[in-house]
DNA sequence: TGACAACCCATATTATCCCATGTATACCCA
DNA sequence: TGGGTATACATGGGATAATATGGGTTGTCA
């Protein structure tokens, strides 16, 4: 199964076009070919599901198997619950699909550039399932913060077997 | 199971190159085979999954069987949930996948030289189910303190008698 | 007609592939 | 056992393809 792993970062030209990384694209693509029954259509390949992070300053984005993942998440919560309601509105309501032209480029409507805070450049962020865009500036903040809680949470799932050479690389740890 | 064992240190070319040594790749091609069901893919077959280590300059890296573990660890924690996004940044946000070309070598980008601190010359170290990568320097320092580090725990766990205080290092053929 | 979006093309930089070389090791044969 | 050869490996360089990015042109809808 193919994730969206890597961070990269590109430009936003005059026009608010941004390439989307190819081994991104990559896994896009493939996503579409499996997810429906096999159109090669480049609309529909090349269509991206994006939408404001609910608790970041950033953008959510992925392709049909992340749609067809919200869809079963909503799908659990009980019909005509409150809490079903807002997940719908807060999930699906700002939900853009955006297309991919022929050079692999997406356009960012304005809404959501508002929303990430981003201007000249923009960082792509693979997170398995879906990928995230970041203002380069406050994503290096946020990767540090990500990593120094792995660190600190790392013996919890440490657990499943010698989680590694950081067990054994952890007989050395002391410069750095 | 195959295991990545002993040191090597080879250089980096002038393109960023290295050749990833011959035993490391054994281990990464029976383990891409066995990984999925067979795909003889090149693509496949050649990728290398590789990270800043969380807690030294140096760079972890290991097949298909590092990335299920990520995956593994991952998949305990809810979707959507603050901590599984913050724990993706730190997993699969800092992965880069780097094929391996025709001869064995990948190519390390600058953000991962710069983790390790690499110009010229770069120290495989095997850990078993990873390897690490380091600066050849850093890592003399690094194995001197394990090594005395071990030395002290020694008693320890001593009982059983043949605790090769080598850990890994120890037992390394160096060349270059 | 004007603004905006989709499309097409040009280009520089970077990565990928392919081939050549030197060297150390393993192998073979006398 | 010694000499010679073949093989595998690391490494260097050049050619080729992929990618990101900038600019122009056409089409479309208000």
């Amino acid at each position: 199964m193919d994730r969206f792993v890597s961070t990269f970062t590109n430009k936003i030209d005059a026009k608010g076009r941004v390439s989307i990384p190819a081994p991104f694209r990559a896994v896009l693509e493939r996503d579409a070919y499996s997810g429906d029954g096999g159109s090669k259509d480049a609309t529909k390949a090349g269509g991206i599901y994006c939408y404001p992070s609910l608790d970041a300053p950033a953008l959510d984005a992925g392709g049909e198997r992340l749609a067809q993942k919200i869809d079963r998440l909503l799908a659990g919560l009980p019909d005509y619950s409150d809490e079903r309601d807002e997940l719908s509105v807060a999930l699906y309501g700002d939900v853009q699909v955006l297309s991919i032209d022929g050079d692999g480029r997406i356009v960012l409507p304005e809404t959501l550039r508002a929303h990430a805070g981003v201007d000249a450049q923009i960082t792509f962020v693979g997170l398995g399932d879906k990928f995230q865009m970041w203002n380069p500036e406050r994503f290096a903040e946020r990767r540090e913060a990500a990593r120094a809680k792995v660190h600190e949470h790392r013996r919890l799932f440490a657990s499943g077997g010698r989680q590694g050479g950081d067990g054994g690389g952890g007989a050395g740890g002391e410069q750095a």
